[in-house]
Order: C-alpha cells, then structure tokens, then sequence
DNA sequence: TGCGCCATGTAACATGTTACATGATTAT
DNA sequence: ATAATCATGTAACATGTTACATGGCGCA
C-alpha cells in the first residue's frame, strides 16, 4: 500500500508528531488520500518496528507530551525504492454512478433532485480545492522543479473535479430534456 | 458501503448466481467499482443473513451446482431506500499523484520514464472502456431513459481517463521542458 | 498434456471507519 | 459555560486482497 509511503515522505521533509501528520493530510493530500488518526497512528507503531522510522518522546508542559518521528536510512532506502516503483491507475470509487445505473426505478423529478443536492457537494469541494491549496505550492516547494510538480498535483485534483462538473450539468440537462419531451418515466 | 447495494441491483435486474456476479462486476462497472469474488460470495451471505435476498440450488450434471439468488420484498425496500439517498462525493484513491509530490528525490529523466509508463496503462484503460463497455448500453438498457442514463455513466468513465491522460501529456510536457532549459534537477 | 472455464468456498491478512477514552489550555 | 485545539491511544467493526482448495469439461 502506499500509506506507509505517504507518511514516511512526509516525516522525510521533517521530523513530525502523528498528530502533526493527520494535519498535513487534512491540508494537502486528502482529494487523493485520506486517513484518520487511527490508521495514522497504527502506521507510525507498524514503521517503528521495521525500524524505518523512530521517535523521540518531546515532554511539554500545559499539553499532553508528543512523539516526534523521524527517518531512518532505512526508511529513506524504502522510500526512494518505492518513488522509483512504477505509476499505479488511480481507483475511483465511484457509488453515485452504480446508483444512477440502478435509478430507472425513480421519477425523474427525484433523479434531477439528486443530481442538484450533487452539483452543490462538487462546486464546495472545487472551492475548497481552489481556495484551501493554491497558496501552499509557492510556500512549501523547495525548488521550482517541485513547484512545477506540486502546480500539476493541484492542477490533477481541479480538472478531476471540474470534469465532474460539466458532467453533472450534463446529465441534469438531459434528464430535464427528457422531462419536457414528456417522456415516460419508466418501462 | 454500497457493494450491497451494487449487488442487490444487479440482482433485481435478473436472478443470478455469485460467480455470474463476479462477471457483471468485470463487464461492466469495474471502473468505478470494482469487487473480488471474495467479497461477492461473502456478501451474498450476509445479505442472505438479513433476508435481502434469497436463493435456490440449481443442480447441474458435468458442472458444478450453483446459487441462484432472488431478491426479497425487503430487499426490494432496501433497494429502493438507498436509490432515493444522497448521491455521494466520489473517492480518488490516487497514490501516483502522491509519489509524484515526492518524486524531487530522483531524477528528471527518471520521473518522465515513470510518467511515460502511466500514460500508456491509462491509455490502454481508455481503451478497454471504449470497446467493452460501448456496446452493452444499448443491449441491456430498458427504456431510453435507462439508455440515456448508463450513456452517460460511461460518459464519466471515459471522461475520467481522457483528462488523465492529457494531464500526464501536459506533466511529460513540462518535464521535458524543464531538461530543456537545463534545469537542476535537485535543489 | 496443459490451460481456461465453470462454480464454490475458506483462512489469513491488510486497510479503513466509528466509537470510546483521557485531560489540560485557550478562546468565545 | 462550552467549544476548539493539542495529543495520544484502543476496541470493535467493516471492507478489501491474496493465497489456498476442489474438480470436471472442453479445447488446442
């Protein structure tokens, strides 16, 4: 899996706390990988003990004590094997499609409604896409090659979803299309 | 989650066993949802368990007897319910992108090497969209709304693998650029 | 003779989600 | 007061993958 890869890229730029982590994937890379902190932190013991990663116990005072990981030669040897690995297909899960498939059961007024409720969730997450990374590329790259790379990233993410977009706006106008020439709805 | 659901659809449409199942899932949406026959036969159980569906033991000679499952009125329900809920955000699962954003570790030349690889396996996925799935619309749909419909679901797909495939063109692109310009590679 | 199809299943493992659990500090 | 932030973790469950297991039939 690439979780693992994930994180220890993350902990390569910097030394990080697991908590620390679950901010960074929140910020950046969640349209392309989420995690919550249980699997964060399961991953973080699991790569302790391939001894790719280690710890340091940082004692705080008026908030809770933190564990600061950071890589091993080890780990940095996996993850340079692993960014020379071959690109895998992307895998989209897609359930509103398998349900539209299966939606010649309902009114055509309840699909465009669906459809609509859609179109709204898409043009959020777009915004938040828009608004939320753009300023991070200049900020965090370190070379403008990485800059270059991080732009496409963002770029990958926007177009992902202005294509579903356009989709949805698509589909809509034809299910209403199809309303006005008085179709039937069903079989 | 909604493999139940998947399969709870594509059992109404006709009785069927899980290694058909296994096959609907291959032909037709195995790019936005796919299923191994692990998790179909397991599956089977447990809507079976909560009498979603139920089967009989076709008894076959030379060939292995098989399941055929039925859906139940309460399965009929459930379906219905889950029809008439939110469409919900689709999830990229996009590890690529990810070693991309780490990929200012090794070289320019390696990182186009691994992006000319990808383009080719979208490519084929392209490919294997165009072809199989085209014609199956129109011979399963049941009325052209259920024809506009899975037209369009297609459209998403093939949609999808299209802007995937002009951004990695236009990621190759900037790559090959920067070489140009002779660029560092490494900061 | 060996491969692919038909047809089912289990065991072990890996990955991902939800709920439970603690507890001080700081801002509204 | 009460909510958010910081910081960690476990338990139970749900979902998904890989490997193992069986066995006849038809085709090249």
């Amino acid at each position: 899996m690439s979780l693992k890869h994930a994180i220890l890229g993350f902990i390569d730029m910097r030394p990080v706390s697991g908590y620390d982590l679950k901010a960074m994937f929140d910020a950046s890379v969640q349209f392309y990988w989420s995690a919550t902190h249980t699997q964060i932190y399961r991953t973080l013991n699991d790569l302790t003990d391939r001894e790719l990663i280690t710890f340091e116990v940082v004692q705080q005072t008026g908030r809770p004590n933190k564990k600061i990981y950071s890589i091993t030669p080890e780990g940095k040897t996996e993850l340079l094997k692993w960014l020379r690995s071959p690109l895998s297909l992307p895998i989209l899960h897609h359930a509103s499609l398998i349900k539209i498939g299966w939606a010649d059961n309902i009114e055509t007024e309840e699909i465009i409604s669906l459809l609509k409720d859609y179109q709204v969730k898409i043009q959020e997450q777009l915004r938040l896409l828009e608004t939320e990374n753009r300023q991070q590329v200049d900020q965090y790259a370190k070379s403008p090659r990485e800059a270059r790379l991080w732009t496409m990233i963002l770029e990958n993410g926007l177009g992902f979803y202005r294509h579903e977009l356009s989709w949805t706006r698509e589909i809509i106008a034809q299910m209403e299309d199809f309303m006005e020439q008085g179709g039937k709805d069903m079989p």
